[in-house]
DNA sequence: GTCTATGCAAATAATTTGCAGTAAT
DNA sequence: ATTACTGCAAATTATTTGCATAGAC
């Protein structure tokens, strides 16, 4: 896995920096789409003397280079996903959760013919939006207090 | 349309100011997806005494009711829209231009049984990914200059 | 008259930028 | 030795909040 990114970072004539190493192994497992503060946090236990400019720029280089996800549908911050793999997201409007799932639409969604010479897709992603679990048991609750 | 919304306001006990009707209708016809502050800019010019914080205030009221969808998926800011038909977005990732696709996937994008009833989904929307017809040019071009 | 909505100013929070020093190549 | 990268601090930008006043009901 860094070994696939040490590799991506040599092509593009970019430095391997202990930096970003550290970044991306943060990442690398991580399930729980950290925003840039949460990552800053964790690697600052093992570099200390890191920066947060510094974990913004290095989450838009590791973008770049195809070793993660940015997502941008958060309405408080920007979030990071390591999973590269086809998938996409459940938003709890209540909570701001997201949940992934793994399901692939790539078949059934596709642009019309008529735009596919205006545009060049990269990519897709599937945004649902609802309530979570917890946050309908807690919502019910909620509507029994107010009674 | 306006009338709609009047109701809408009346139904939930909010109160039909002219500022949530301005707002409205410079949104509604309005294909641009504009921003908090390009609403501002218009409907000050009716209303110039109405304040940004206003706009931002009666943005949220909008979608609550009903009213218009809020997109949150552009790096910079949030943006509004007033079309409330199926319709999905493509985002051109270099100019953040966003341009509407009216096309209905409901039928084959569906949360899988196992998680409906852990989630209870309100709507989805399918973000594509890519690079608009204008900056495909502009790159092209600017590649020639480069040599 | 009551109570919500507005306008203003100040606060907040995420992200970006400029630049000098540091380190990877 | 070169040039990109990092760390720091300051700047920027979008959005939110508190509160007194105005206005819809």
């Amino acid at each position: 896995m860094v070994e696939k990114l040490i590799e991506s970072l040599r092509k593009k004539g970019l430095k391997i920096t202990p930096q970003r190493l550290a970044i991306f192994r943060v990442l690398k497992d991580n399930k729980s789409h950290p925003g840039a503060e949460e990552i800053y946090q964790r690697v600052r236990k093992d570099y200390p003397t890191i920066s947060l400019a510094t974990v913004y720029q290095t989450l838009e280089t590791l973008e770049q280079i195809g070793g993660i996800r940015i997502l941008r549908f958060d309405r408080r911050k920007t979030r990071y996903d390591p999973d590269l793999s086809p998938h996409h997201h459940l938003i709890c409007t209540r909570c701001q959760k997201i949940t992934d799932l793994h399901d692939d639409y790539s078949e059934t969604v596709r642009l019309p013919p008529s735009l596919t010479n205006r545009f060049q897709i990269n990519g897709f992603n599937v945004v649902f939006y609802g309530i979570c679990g917890e946050c309908r048991k807690k919502r019910k609750s909620q509507k029994r207090k107010a009674k």
